[in-house]
DNA sequence: CCCCAAATCAGTAATGATTACTATTTTATT
DNA sequence: AATAAAATAGTAATCATTACTGATTTGGGG
């Protein structure tokens, strides 16, 4: 059996079921609808726990919050300076990956933001 | 002639003098040895400022720490787990750029950080 | 079924990087 | 020199995140 609590499984199917990358306190709310007296810091605990054991991803666009991602595959993040809105977009990592070596560095992650205009805020 | 402040020149020398990539406490040390009344609230409204302006960057690695940098050309960043460094790895943008513009997005900066453990941390 | 120890929780308090505010000083122009 | 606008130093406030604490849950024997 998986040493899961309630509260972690249920923070794991948000995540996984949104393409929208949440906040902690957002994921809070969605939590919420199944587990009403969840508490924020276990949703903080547990999205760090799940963020360290590389479950889910963390992202930080710069807008003073921290976002959660449930997709794990290789994809960089387009993020809007006009509506906040943070899109996905398939990115190979090896090409980088494997210029990184030549650093003797070794990845594990990669994080690619690209900052601009999104498609909707472009067109009004 | 230019409307900089004497803090701002300070802080722009100081961030284009180093390749390291450092914190807005960090600069405000370095600031201090040329103008040692500079106020911390200085060094942010300033980095905001040329952060706005385009003329340094501003790099969140995830660290809870904004970071900034003066050098503005193309390039990724490697963040170490283990001592936190940031060093840079060129990084041609076009290839990123160019996809992006198919999901209608207006790309301005990209931010792109490789997490893992550097040479150093390596060999120790 | 019941006990126990370890893990996790809910709720709250504390932390600390960043931002906002205000009275003062600097700057640019006439 | 006078004036108005901009920037500053110093301090107070903000607020996302983390730490703490006593209660609850969980799983494994006996």
């Amino acid at each position: 059996m998986k040493n899961y609590s309630r509260q972690r499984e249920a923070i794991l199917n948000v995540l996984r079921s949104t393409d929208t990358h949440p906040t902690a306190s957002r994921i809070y709310e969605m939590v919420q609808q199944s587990l009403p007296n969840i508490s924020l810091g276990t949703v903080y605990r547990n999205l760090s726990a799940l963020s360290k054991s590389g479950e889910i991803l963390s992202l930080d666009v710069g807008d003073g919050f921290e976002h959660f991602d449930g997709d794990i595959s290789s994809h960089a993040h387009l993020h809007c300076r006009s509506c906040g809105c943070i899109t996905d977009m398939p990115l190979k990592g090896e090409l980088i990956f494997s210029a990184v070596q030549e650093y003797g560095f070794s990845p594990d992650t990669l994080s690619c933001v690209v900052y601009g205009i999104c498609k909707d805020c472009n067109q009004n």
